[in-house]
DNA sequence: CGATCTCCTTGACCCAGATCAAATGGGACC
DNA sequence: GGTCCCATTTGATCTGGGTCAAGGAGATCG
């Protein structure tokens, strides 16, 4: 963890900012005012890093770990709105507080940018306002197409609609076998998935024994998922276009 | 509804354009810009305007009537992701293709601009992109709200949610009484509201008649309700705090 | 004035998924 | 090895909302 906290402050030449987010267009002398306001943060499994409502002082994006966004009622029933893995952004420049919390899954690093200065740049710099328009778009894009999966799926097609996304953000070259099979670690527990997806633990765990019953996965361990056949899944998932949730 | 385009294209005065979306900041010399690229388009009730895949060739913003976004499944099942009530903005500057469909509900009277240069435009003055980040933003806001009812609340929350937001977006003074009783019309089917909660439109009627016999709303035929106490009607949606779906 | 169409309501029954409860299976730590 | 402490699985039962089916209530139109 330390070690790579100074890889990347060295020169951030693996800090995710710099491939997906804000920095994807940015000239060298932008770079160096960024790196201006840049620090790290480190989170432990379980923080939460913004409740909602709070002032946010940062943005910035995950360079390790998984962070969810949840939104909760008061009787405790809670909702995840968002998984966040490596490279995702978080933040709502112009916005004041935060509007729901924002917790680590596991152990996190983020890379933030304070929040001021950044917005200033913004200003100056009308790229980066439509970097964070066109992130932006796909968020809301993927949360609409995740109303779709709460609104109208069966816990078989929410739970392999689920699968299927992870196994396509997770897809590293190397990871992917010679067919269309697909290795990975789910990243989450049973009932983070359920708060996913709208479902108790107890149905995630029934449908999640039923693919394996049927072939559609197969589980080494509670966590570790081979994928035999990425059609299948996207089959028993009920879209054959299907798209990626961003967080 | 000719008098109200003539209204408009004249001085745009009564255009929610100038009002809400993105020429709020807009400069004389902008606003004659836009002018050059803006047109009018009508549509019929029930004409889908954009079908997800489409390419776009404009943006825009609804200037009277009601539309909707929807997804669809192949199997027929569909959601509801979105609704736009006059002021909304549609549009995905920088994006391609549309990601939903979009569908009138009822006759509708739309403000649009040619994407193309409108995108040139918003390159060249910073303010407007930011305006729709901003916008942008508070869509995903609602979005993500929308997905915790869609998950995690029982079918009465879900109606009196959707109440609930209708009757703040409709909250023009007049309309609102002396106490926190308010009065609007449904501007939707029993059907498009259980499209939009993730409901059978036999669920969505036996809950309105639930509500109504407990006191909650009050209905003159099948689309005029009264709510004799707001307060009441957020209570039953399970949330105090609330935030509006704006489409 | 009926005829028809569309939207809505209500009833009867059923099932997917929730709820309640108990058992299993690793890790970590002593 | 033993014993917590988890996350997870599995079983038994219950129920909210879906499904199927039969009216009713306005509109519009001849």
């Amino acid at each position: 963890m330390t070690v790579l906290l100074d890889t990347i402050s060295q020169n951030c030449s693996e800090c995710p900012i710099r491939h997906r987010a804000v920095c994807a267009r940015c000239e060298p002398d932008e770079l160096d005012e960024l790196e201006q306001i840049k620090f790290y943060r480190t989170f432990e499994a379980g923080q939460t890093i913004i409740w909602s409502g709070d002032k946010m002082a940062f943005v910035g994006s995950v360079v390790s770990g998984i962070a969810t966004l949840t939104q909760a009622m008061e009787d405790g029933r809670t909702q995840m709105v968002g998984l966040l893995l490596p490279s995702d952004f978080v933040g709502r420049p112009g916005r004041e507080g935060a509007a729901y919390n924002v917790v680590a899954n596991t152990d996190l690093v983020m890379c933030c940018f304070r929040k001021k200065p950044f917005e200033d740049m913004m200003v100056r710099t009308p790229h980066v306002a439509q970097r964070l328009l066109e992130m932006t778009l796909d968020e809301l894009d993927a949360a609409r197409e995740w109303m779709l999966v709460l609104g109208r799926k069966t816990a078989r097609e929410k739970i392999a609609s689920l699968l299927s996304i992870i196994a396509r953000r997770d897809a590293t070259p190397g990871k992917r076998g010679p067919t269309d099979q697909m290795v990975f670690d789910l990243p989450l527990t049973r009932e983070a998935m359920a708060d996913y997806l709208g479902l108790t633990l107890e149905t995630v765990s029934r449908q999640m024994s039923a693919l394996r019953k049927d072939g559609v996965i197969e589980l080494a361990g509670k966590r570790h998922v081979t994928v035999p056949d990425m059609g299948r899944l996207m089959e028993e998932a009920g879209d054959d276009s299907d798209g990626g949730m961003l967080g």
